[in-house]
DNA sequence: TTTTCGCAACGAACAGTGTTCTCCCATGGA
DNA sequence: TCCATGGGAGAACACTGTTCGTTGCGAAAA
């Protein structure tokens, strides 16, 4: 702030650099969640506060109550806008249960891909803004085409992706997920805990605490989309 | 604070009160973490502050710190009070996927006597607490009784609590649990979208919205354990 | 019994937070 | 040209978690 000079002079002796392009473009709903969201891929979610996002614009934070309502409302837009980074396929009957598992990796790749933005996911209550419920109403088409009724299906979407967001949550607290330190960490701490009183959890510290990339979400995912499939199959 | 007195003479004109029940406890962890849990009981997790506890006990906040360390810690403790309501049985090879959906529902039942506790437990990482670690430790013995290998009862504890906790969650930001109020909330929201980009939501509301006491909950519990349950079955 | 000493208790303060109020002023329509 | 609408923005409000420095009490030491 000691550098602070008054912006409007020093913006009057550059009116118009690289024209169109940048040169104070108008503050909008777009451009303020495109600055969260690059918030939050480079310093994370705890680091996005409404005077951060200001800042980035070169502004205050009470400038952006004029585009947003509220902080809850950005961090949904900005979850939003992640979510039209998922790509979508047409539904199809002979396949739909890799779709559905290609659909929920793509889901939880984006989520990785914006640091621990899957707090918002598991945060928000039921999704419903338009790209999330593009990719509920994707895989509802798929459940369908898989056979199953409406009230399974309705169920299922919502089963899958209570799970999906929880463990890719899970996932971005383990520190981006190659990091070995919690591992290590966790690990040394179930070395100090007693064994009579955990006997299962001290034998078994190895298989708990394993870490391999995707392993643990893929195993959940067959399990689940096992289990719809085989509501389907007895009633088709 | 108007009516704020010398508070060592004032308890000096009244020292024994009631002898060794109440009269001025000594701040302790134990009392910390009961107030604390009270305040969650009684005005939910966002009105969980430092200062709030401190009020409980007639204090301030900044006294809490020689006890608990920090917010977190503090959550953490009360999580773990919490986790101790839950009834535990010994594994049973007989009736092992009975008793783990009876597990389950009983720490659904206790995270939701709480209010929306829920939340702490979803935020929290892996729950390494002694009670939290005392279900998980229990749940263990039960798949290993029911014939899982180690790896796959490892997953699948993971699975379970992952999937009890966020889907508690989810039920307890839902007004408690009988309200209607948000179903019709949603369904009138439903009501609204366009049906041509929406044409499965839509057309499913109602299933969708569906919100009968547990049986959400029933249906993705079915589902996890027997598929856990059909990973024993083939190799044994 | 007196003195010392450690440490829990605590008020105040710091650095933040989300949000609102209230101006200022530029821009578009009349 | 005038005026009104509304976005931009500084200041302020009511909070938050946490730390600092002091106070005072209770127990051990002399």
């Amino acid at each position: 702030m000691t550098s602070a000079a008054p912006r409007s002079s020093w913006s009057a002796h550059w009116p118009a650099r690289e024209q169109g392009t940048s040169r104070r473009q108008p503050l909008t709903r777009e451009r303020i969640v495109e600055a969260a969201l690059r918030i939050v891929d480079t310093e994370g979610m705890d680091a996005l506060s409404m005077r951060r996002v200001g800042q980035e614009l070169h502004t205050g934070a009470a400038s952006l109550y004029a585009h947003v309502g509220n902080k809850e409302e950005l961090i949904e837009l900005v979850l939003d806008l992640a979510y039209s980074e998922v790509e979508l396929e047409q539904p199809d009957p002979a396949d739909w249960q890799d779709q559905i598992k290609r659909l929920l990796r793509r889901s939880r790749d984006v989520l990785l891909g914006h640091r621990d933005l899957a707090k918002a996911a598991v945060v928000a209550n039921v999704p419903m803004t338009p790209h999330a419920m593009d990719i509920a109403e994707a895989m509802l088409g798929m459940l369908r085409a898989g056979g199953l009724d409406e009230q399974t299906a309705a169920y299922g979407v919502d089963l899958l992706g209570l799970y999906t967001t929880a463990t890719t949550f899970e996932a971005s607290t383990r520190g981006g997920g190659n990091s070995e330190e919690f591992t290590d960490q966790v690990r040394g701490y179930f070395a100090t805990i007693p064994v009579d009183r955990y006997p299962m959890i001290t034998s078994m510290a190895t298989a708990l605490t394993r870490n391999v990339e995707g392993e643990r979400f893929e195993f959940g995912l067959d399990i689940l989309v096992a289990g719809l499939a085989r509501q389907a199959g007895p009633a088709a």
